[in-house]
RNA sequence: GGCGGGGUGGCAGAGUGGUUAUGCAGCGGCCUGCAAAGCCGUGUACAGCGGUUCGAUUCCGCUCCCUGCCUCCA
C-alpha cells in the first residue's frame, strides 16, 4: 500500500508524511479575516484543506484540525466604522455568515476555531519572548517590530533572500523600523480602535503574530501540517516561521501546504478588480439541494496545486459529472459496507489520494466505478462507490432526493397524467406533458415496467 | 530586477520514456412508441526548434507565449 505523500512547500518536493506522533496529525489552516463574506476563491482553499483532513481521517489518523478566525484587523475596523457598527457586533455577523457558508459547502467543523481577539495573552507572551531574545524591538512610534535580520532562516519558505527583498521593496518605508523588511508584532493603540493593555503599552496585535500564537497554543510549538492559500507563503507564513521558531527555538511546521488560486476566467480574482463572486452568491444561483456539493465538486476536481478557472460553464460541467455519479447510485441501491480496499478501483483511488491528494485521478477511479456499477448493477459496487466518495465528503445524499433537486412543481401529478395518456396511446398528449416539464427543467426517464423517474436537468 | 508556476484532444483535467487517463460536450449503434438514463463504439492531444535514446508528450537545451509572488490578499 502506498504511503501518503505530501508536497511540502518548504522543500519543494513530495515527501512521505511522517507525523510527529504516530497515528496522529495536527493541522492548522489560516482561516478568514472576517471583514466580508468569503468569495469562491476562499472557498476553494477551505474545501482543499477539508479534503486533506477527511483523507487523513479516512486513512486512520486521529486529526486535530484547527482553523483560525482573524477578527481584529485594519479592514475589519474600516468596515465596522463605515457601517457605524460596533466591531464586536460586526464580526459576530460575519463569523456567523462564514459558518453558514461552510455548512452549505459541507465543510467539516474544525476541532478548534480560535479567534484572534481571544488569544491576545498568548500573542503578548510570544512577543515578550521575542524581545527577550533580541528578535523584537520597540519603535519610536510605539509599535513593536520583528527584527528580520536577526533571524537567520528568514526567507527559507518563500526562497527569498533579504538582499533581493530589499531591492524589490516597493512600499514607503515606515520610519520607525530599523529595516524596511521588519514587520509589526504589536501596533500601538490609536483613538477609536480596539486595544488591549500590555507591557508594550496599549495596542493590538499584528496579523502574523496571531497565527503563531494560536497555532502554538492549539497544536504546540511544532506541529505536522500548516495550510493556507498560495499567496500566504510570503510574507505571512514566512513571518510565522520567524516568530515561532525565533521564540521557541524549535522547528515550527513539518509540512507546508498551499492551495492554488481560483481565477475568474483567465483573470486573477481580486477585490480591487471587483471580479469575484462570494461563495453564497454562487450557491444562491445553483440548485438549493445540489448546489453545495456541486460547487465543492467543481472546486476539488482539479488538483489543489493547479490554478483553476471559474466560469459558469465549468460549474455546469461539474454538475453534470456529479449527477452522473448520483444517477448510478439511484439505479443501483448501495449496499452498506466499509470500503473494500482490495478492489482495483478502490486501490487506485487510494493511491491517487495518497499521491499528494491527486483528486483528478481519484475521481477518474470513481467514474470508472460508476460505469462498473451501471454494467453489473452490483449493490456491493454501488456501496463501494458511495463509501469511497464518502471518504472525501461526496455522494452521501439520498440519490433520489439529490437528483430531484429543489423542484417545487407538482411533478408527480403531471407524470401520472402522462402515464394515463401513454396507456391510451395518446403519445401527442404524453409528449406535450414531457415538453412542458422539460421547459421547467425537469427530465423524465421511463423505466422498464412502466414506472417513470424524474430529475432536475 | 529577484524568485516561482504553466503551455495536453471542442472544453476541463491527470499522467507516463514505448500500452485507454477521466469527465463534459459531439458523433454512430443498442434499448425506447419517441425520448431520457444506461451500455457499446468513436476522436492518431501533448507550444515550436534542436539534443539524448532503439524509441519522448514524458529527460536536457534554446525559443515563443501565458501566469503568480516580491504590498493587504485564499
Amino acid at each position: 500500500m502506498s504511503p501518503l505523500v505530501i508536497y511540502n512547500t518548504l522543500t519543494r518536493r513530495k515527501e512521505t508524511f511522517v507525523p510527529l506522533v504516530p497515528g496522529r496529525a495536527g493541522i492548522y489552516v489560516c482561516g478568514p479575516t472576517v471583514y466580508d463574506f468569503i468569495h469562491v476563491g476562499n472557498a476553494r482553499t477551505f474545501a482543499v484543506f477539508d479534503l486533506v483532513v477527511r483523507w487523513l481521517r479516512a486513512s486512520g489518523y486521529e486529526v486535530t484540525y484547527v482553523r483560525n478566525i482573524t477578527d481584529v484587523d485594519d479592514k475589519i475596523l474600516d468596515r465596522a466604522r463605515s457601517r457605524g457598527e460596533p466591531i464586536g457586533a460586526f464580526t459576530e455577523r460575519t463569523v456567523a455568515a462564514f459558518v453558514e457558508d461552510c455548512a452549505r459547502l459541507n465543510l467539516l467543523v474544525p476541532d478548534s476555531e480560535p479567534r484572534a481577539t481571544r488569544y491576545i495573552g498568548p500573542m503578548l507572551e510570544l512577543i515578550e519572548r521575542l524581545e527577550s531574545k533580541g528578535l523584537a524591538y520597540r519603535g519610536a512610534n510605539g509599535d513593536v517590530f520583528f527584527s528580520v535580520h536577526d533571524f537567520p532562516g528568514y526567507g527559507k519558505l518563500s526562497r527569498k533572500n533579504l538582499a533581493d527583498l530589499r531591492a524589490g521593496e516597493r512600499v514607503a518605508v515606515e520610519a520607525a523600523k530599523r529595516d524596511p523588511l521588519d514587520f509589526v508584532l504589536w501596533k500601538a493603540a490609536k483613538p477609536g480602535e480596539p486595544s488591549w493593555p500590555s507591557a508594550f503599552g496599549a495596542g493590538r496585535p499584528g496579523w502574523h503574530i496571531e497565527c503563531s500564537a494560536m497555532s502554538g497554543r492549539e497544536l504546540g510549538a511544532t506541529f505536522d501540517i500548516h495550510g493556507g492559500g498560495w499567496d500566504l507563503q510570503f510574507p505571512h507564513h514566512e513571518n510565522e516561521i520567524a516568530q515561532s521558531e525565533g521564540a521557541n527555538a524549535k522547528p515550527f511546521v513539518n509540512y507546508w501546504m498551499h492551495a492554488a488560486f481560483l481565477n475568474m476566467g483567465d483573470e486573477k480574482m481580486s477585490k480591487s478588480l471587483g471580479n469575484f463572486f462570494t461563495a453564497r452568491e454562487v450557491l444562491d444561483r445553483l440548485d438549493p439541494v445540489q448546489g453545495g456539493e456541486q460547487l465543492r465538486f467543481f472546486l476539488l476536481r482539479g488538483h489543489y496545486r493547479s490554478e483553476l478557472a471559474f466560469t459558469p460553464e465549468l460549474l455546469d460541467d461539474a454538475g453534470n459529472a456529479l449527477r452522473g455519479l448520483y444517477t448510478a447510485l439511484r439505479e443501483v441501491p448501495a449496499a452498506q459496507a466499509p470500503v473494500d480496499w482490495s478492489h482495483p478501483l478502490a486501490a487506485r483511488f487510494r493511491d491517487a489520494m495518497n499521491d499528494d491528494f491527486d483528486t483528478p485521478v481519484a475521481f477518474a477511479a470513481l467514474h470508472e466505478l460508476r460505469a462498473e456499477v451501471n454494467r453489473t448493477r452490483s449493490g456491493a459496487l454501488a456501496g463501494l462507490l458511495r463509501a469511497l466518495g464518502g471518504t472525501i465528503g461526496f455522494l452521501q445524499r439520498d440519490p433520489e432526493a439529490f437528483l430531484k433537486g429543489g423542484v417545487t412543481l407538482d411533478v408527480d401529478a403531471l407524470v401520472a397524467e402522462r402515464a394515463a395518456a401513454k396507456k391510451a396511446k395518446d403519445y401527442a398528449r404524453a409528449d406535450a406533458i414531457r415538453a412542458q416539464l422539460d421547459a421547467s427543467g425537469i427530465v423524465l426517464e421511463d423505466k422498464p415496467g412502466g414506472a417513470t423517474e424524474w430529475r432536475k436537468k
